[in-house]
DNA sequence: AACTTGGACAACCGCATTGCG
DNA sequence: CCGCAATGCGGTTGTCCAAGT
């Protein structure tokens, strides 16, 4: 189909002029040349395909992701855990609490959640049933509010550790990590971010000392003792699949101080970490139990070193980064940002 | 009374890891 | 060692409900 050269004249007009006319009229010389060309039935498929490529609504006409159709990965590599077509969603009735419950209390999970809803008479996912046995109809759940001894351990494990919170929760009996999660995110955050706001709590001792036991809680038996001077923060990466080696409580000692550590974290007083001249951190250790935990983890990798997923709506993006924050500036300002 | 807003929490999703043949 | 299925995990979203307008 040679081109008139009237049309390529347009065409360049269009292209190298900045003439609002030419930049105008090329494109419409271009479609009359094309419906020329192609057959009219082409053409109602070529401006149907244009109507949904720029419309977003049209391209997903489903507002809720419940109805979402299924990414096209799913179609392709990897197979979907269940048949999403068949199995309910949404909130669980009682009818299936109870089927659930009767069925792992007679049988177990057998090691396979995938078969247990056919096996309960259920038509859920099997990943569904698991979350739902381990967040809410397991036994040894502990529902209701967190207490403030379970504040000060989320606080505490979080920022030595980040969102890391299927350990944390492994800290708290009763507690999953969904429950701790949630509590973070809608209520301990803001509480703790309240705190600093009322100028009561210096940043530079203890932002926990409106969470901790007042009375009748025992009184701290010792004074802590003199911290050593600023800094005392060793800044080697830690080593993947561990926690970091020294977390040390420049800023906050007293919340560890007054308040005896969760059981992961042993304390090894006055302990000589690193290179001996200047660097020095008192503080704690992991305890074989904390090794296990953190091993068994699967959060930190070596890809990020633990560095990337540590606070990570918080602006540091390492160790060295908070540590240094919590010292120079206020940091539970930036923290809850 | 009707509607809006925001908090709380249950549930889902997709990716990473683990375990097994 | 490899590939696949199952499981674990953390981030995100949906739903319910109470309080406010």
């Amino acid at each position: 189909m040679p081109a008139t050269k009237s049309e390529l004249f347009h065409l360049l007009s269009w292209v190298f002029s900045p003439s609002p006319f030419s930049l105008l009229s090329a494109p419409f010389h271009l479609l009359r040349r094309l419906a020329t060309l192609l057959p009219s039935s082409s053409l109602v498929f070529l401006g149907f395909f244009l109507l949904i490529a720029v419309n977003p609504h049209l391209r997903n006409p489903y507002a809720s992701r419940r109805f979402r159709p299924l990414p096209l990965a799913s179609k392709m590599g990897r197979a979907p855990c269940c048949d999403k077509a068949n199995v309910k969603r949404g909130p669980w009735s009682p009818e299936e609490d109870a089927a659930l419950r009767d069925y792992v209390e007679r049988n177990g999970t057998g090691g396979n959640w995938i078969a247990l809803p056919q096996k309960a008479g259920l038509k859920r996912c099997g990943k569904s049933c698991r979350l739902r046995w381990l967040n809410y109809l397991r036994p040894d759940i502990k529902h209701g509010g967190f207490t403030e001894e379970e504040d000060n351990i989320i606080f505490s494990l979080y920022r030595n550790i980040g969102s890391r919170w299927s350990v944390i929760a492994s800290q708290l009996p009763g507690r999953t990590d969904n429950d701790v999660k949630n509590y973070w995110n809608t209520k301990l955050k803001k509480k703790i971010l309240a705190a600093t706001e009322t100028n009561t709590i210096p940043l530079s001792s203890n932002p926990l000392a409106k969470f901790q036991h007042s009375s009748p809680s025992p009184p701290a038996p010792t004074p802590p003792p003199p911290l050593p001077p600023f800094p005392l923060i060793k800044t080697e990466p830690f080593p993947a699949g561990d926690l970091p080696p020294v977390l040390f409580d420049s800023a906050f000692p007293y919340a560890f101080e007054f308040y005896p550590p969760p059981p992961m974290l042993q304390h090894f007083p006055d302990t000589i970490l690193a290179d001996e001249a200047h660097v020095v951190s008192r503080g704690y250790g992991l305890s074989p139990l904390a090794e296990d935990v953190s091993a068994a983890s699967s959060s930190v990798t070596m890809e990020n070193n633990g560095d990337a997923a540590f606070f990570p709506d918080l602006g540091f993006t390492s160790w060295t980064d908070l540590l240094g924050g919590l010292t120079a500036t206020g940091p539970l300002q930036s923290l809850f940002s």
